[in-house]
RNA sequence: GGGGAGGUGGCUGAGUGGCCGAAAGCGCCCGCCUGCUAAGCGGGUGACGGGGGUUAACCUCGUCCGAGGGUUCGAAUCCCUCCCUUCCCGCCA
């Protein structure tokens, strides 16, 4: 959420920011109802002020003057019932204000390229190289399927499409990937692991902009009125919902390894094959609580705290800087991470970095004082560190060999018994 | 699920109808003192929003004592609903 009085001082700022998203703000309608809410809650609150004063006069005069304070009561209900009166009128104006100002997106960074699709995104850089066979590799899902460590068809039996299960060594492995991103994010880049609820209440949901804009995304618990998580930035960023944080405890950095649950109603047909988009995955996600002075310098750390996964498994990939029509709507700039998959010959999106400012802080009221002084909002960040499914896909057909085994990795056989192969 | 107690500023915690945006302490800020540090002494210090202002200091008005309603001229204080915390009982991995 922007500040009001941002909007107020810079519409053309705000029109500009969410053209180049290719979206659009309600901004004339929020000017417009800005002005006649402040009329009116001039006039009510002269009309209070008013109330107050003759309110304590009358306290102070009942006794002595019975006949003159039971007059004085009068009017004042009179007045009472006319402020009632007035203030539901700007009570109604402010609600549909602040629905206006939720629905305004971030204006991306001025670093942010313009473009408005996919093709438009900036490759910053490349790590490692795509490997080379000499045959012809296969893709995870006919690998997984061949080592039996994907079962696709028993998952849809249970839960319909896009479910994935995966078993054995298959699991297993999954599991390896997990704690070594959590063991690079807490023991090597200080982040503190948090096992966070994976239900959350509407109000988080909020917090981070997943609501009001994107609720068909997300799967909803009707009991309790609550959300599965779409990713543990909503929990681990809510933490701090509403909370004065002490400045000198910047940057808090958390990382969560969770399940995460997404309808993906709007992504029919693509990525269907194979265990790339699925209503549930697991990923490792980081958060960052920063200075505002700070925030962009902590974004590229954050990047290249997710990009350590990649490199301690020898995966080649790319980052990309992401340009202003393929961010989200509360992305103040955002990086993706894409690892490479030589069976499907792509590039797999694993992590998404984004920092938004204080556009969520402002949203779920988390702040932090220095010293003395007034609470200002902290910039919140977090990437993706990784997602799991892709990045094993990844792992399987990077690690591939001619004979249709994969060899593990150095950085993951002390999670696996000191495993060597798949096979 | 049943019954009791409770939710007050950055924190702890007083406050049962007007003198309360709220005692006291902690923390924090400024100053003094102490040749370091700690302690001590004096003063200051809630948030949000509107209006004014040489747009900074500051002045002024309003709202806020878990959330939302209600009673009253007037509510932190009385009533109702909900949420949360805690204790006892029940149930249960």
């Amino acid at each position: 959420m922007l500040a009001l009085s941002f909007i107020r001082e810079h519409p053309e700022v705000v029109r500009a920011g969410a053209a180049r998203k290719g979206e659009e703000a309600p901004v004339d309608a929020i000017l417009e109802l800005d002005r006649e809410h402040r009329t009116a809650l001039a006039e009510v609150e002269g009309m209070r002020a008013e109330m107050g004063r003759r309110s304590a006069e009358l306290g102070k005069s009942a006794r002595s003057e019975p006949a003159a304070a039971d007059q004085a009561r009068q009017s004042l209900a009179g007045l009472k019932s006319r402020i009632s009166e007035l203030d539901a009128k700007r009570k109604l104006l402010w609600d549909r204000l602040e629905e206006l100002l939720l629905l305004v997106p971030n204006p991306p960074h001025q670093s942010v390229p313009q473009g408005v699709g996919d093709e438009d995104n900036v490759v910053v850089r490349t790590w490692g190289e795509r490997p080379h066979f000499d045959f012809q590799p296969r893709t995870h899902y006919d690998l997984g399927e061949q080592l039996g460590i994907f079962d696709f068809e028993r998952a849809v039996k249970i839960s319909g499409s896009r479910f994935a299960m995966l078993r054995g060594k298959g699991a297993r492995l999954e599991r390896a990937l997990s704690w070594l991103m959590l063991d690079l994010a807490t023991r090597d880049h200080g982040y503190e692991e948090v096992a966070p609820p994976y239900m959350v209440s509407r109000e988080c949901m909020v917090g981070t902009a997943n609501l009001p804009k994107f609720e068909e995304d997300a799967f909803h618990v009707v009991e309790g009125d609550r959300f599965l998580i779409p990713t543990a930035e909503v929990p681990v960023t809510n933490m701090y919902r509403g909370e004065v944080l002490d400045g000198a405890r910047l940057p808090i950095r958390h990382v969560a390894w969770t399940p995460c649950w997404r309808s993906e109603a709007g992504a029919p047909g693509k990525d269907t094959r194979g265990y790339i988009r699925l209503h549930q995955f697991s990923k490792v996600e980081l958060v960052k609580f920063v200075h505002p002075e700070e925030s962009l310098a902590e974004l590229e750390s954050l990047v290249q705290d997710a990009e350590s996964v990649l490199q301690a498994l020898g995966i080649h990939y790319r980052v990309r800087l992401m340009c202003s029509g393929d961010m989200g709507f509360a992305q103040w700039k955002k990086y993706d991470i894409d690892a490479y998959a030589p069976g499907l010959d792509r590039f797999l999106e694993v992590s998404s970095c984004s920092v938004f400012g204080d556009f969520q802080a402002r949203r779920a009221n988390i702040r932090f004082r220095t010293g003395g002084g007034r609470p200002e909002f902290v910039h919140t960040l977090n990437g993706s560190a990784l997602a799991l499914p892709r990045t094993l896909d990844c792992l399987l057909e990077t690690y591939q060999t001619a004979a249709g085994t994969v060899v593990i990795p150095e950085a993951l056989r002390p999670y696996l018994g000191a495993m060597t192969e798949i096979s």
